[in-house]
DNA sequence: CAATATAGTTTCGACTCGATACTTTATTGA
DNA sequence: TCAATAAAGTATCGAGTCGAAACTATATTG
């Protein structure tokens, strides 16, 4: 057997896969990290497209989220709009041109023909990894940031879907974006040890 | 159940690993990039510790790279030693300081405990993600990195082993260390015994 | 209503990173 | 043999990252 270990397999992947996201974002001006975040914006739900949310999901301080941000929105690839409950916070929202620009994003090329390689064994792959992920995270002291639809709190209805935190009503839409208030299922209730 | 696929596990896996980076780095004022230069330096073989090929490693210019070895060699942690076959090469090894540190740095906390909850199942998950890793390498043009043991210039013989590449004898330890010039068997999930 | 907490911004300084120009040493080939 | 070229590494610049701390504005709590 090679000497590597899971852990060192997943230090080189990510190196890997933080390089490939440079040479993505830089044909276009963009850093790895505002990448991330303009991703991220595409695919989180309304509860979660906060520049606290964004901190939240990229482990970093809002501080310097707030400047990414502020880059992004000079760019013209997302907007700000004030909430009008809580007037306090900031909701994000990506353009026309930023949801282009993350269409293109999205995908790493490398990252696809491997995966098409290893297609046969994906699905236990990418399960072993989501328990690993969800242990980390736990671990760690991390939100989940989960979809919507996984979430313990998600409810099916009649005639649609309801986020039994808030109580409000969901579209099968929202029902498939990232909720920073994403609890999963399985884990019992863990308080986290930090 | 969950709708996140294999890409989105891992691009969320990675953002973690990077945020544990940089928390194990900030109470020693090492940036992510720096731990991962001198996590890499403890690691590999003499073939493999020129600033070209942390380069390479870390898939930065050369001019990034020099920079960051500059900060670590100012910090005490690496020493620089002339080659005296080729006078444009450099070699980099760590000092008793940057090998203490290094061990302190190995280990992130959250990676530790998510592995042990998922140890019955890591042997499985490693060899899907070394075949992953492999295939993008592939796939991206880069060097495989792997340990000098499971490369096919590896040789055995009698009393040692030996590099087939450059001819010269190896000795054991230098067998587990990570190298530049490493080129994979070409059947997939290879395994050798160091 | 005052004290405190929360969301977000601003500013500062050290560092990252790519691009470019540069130095030094090897290699190549006419 | 010696000029052209290639390769390893360094130096410098400018835009950007990042954490820390100070700050504003709004909510919540007691």
């Amino acid at each position: 057997m090679t000497a590597a270990g899971l852990a060192e397999v997943l230090e080189r992947l990510c190196t890997l896969m933080r390089t490939e996201a440079r040479l993505r974002g830089l044909p276009h001006g963009l850093q790895p990290v505002q990448v991330e975040a303009l991703l991220y914006l595409e695919r989180c739900n309304r509860y979660s497209d906060t520049p606290q949310a964004v901190t939240e999901y990229l482990g970093l301080t809002k501080g310097t989220v707030s400047q990414t941000l502020r880059v992004l929105e000079s760019r013209g690839l997302i907007v700000k709009t004030g909430d009008s409950r809580d007037r306090r916070r900031v909701h994000l929202a990506l353009t026309a041109a930023g949801r282009r620009l993350s269409r293109r994003l999205a995908a790493s090329p490398p990252l696809e023909s491997a995966l098409q390689a290893i297609s046969s064994e994906e699905g236990q792959l990418t399960d072993g990894l989501r328990r690993l992920l969800a242990q980390m995270q736990r671990s760690a002291g991390h939100r989940s940031f989960g979809a919507c639809h996984s979430c313990r709190h998600f409810q099916k209805e009649n005639d649609g879907f309801r986020c039994g935190l808030t109580g409000e009503a969901l579209t099968r839409t929202d029902s498939l974006r990232i909720c920073r208030e994403h609890e999963t299922t399985d884990s019992p209730g863990t308080t986290t040890t930090p």
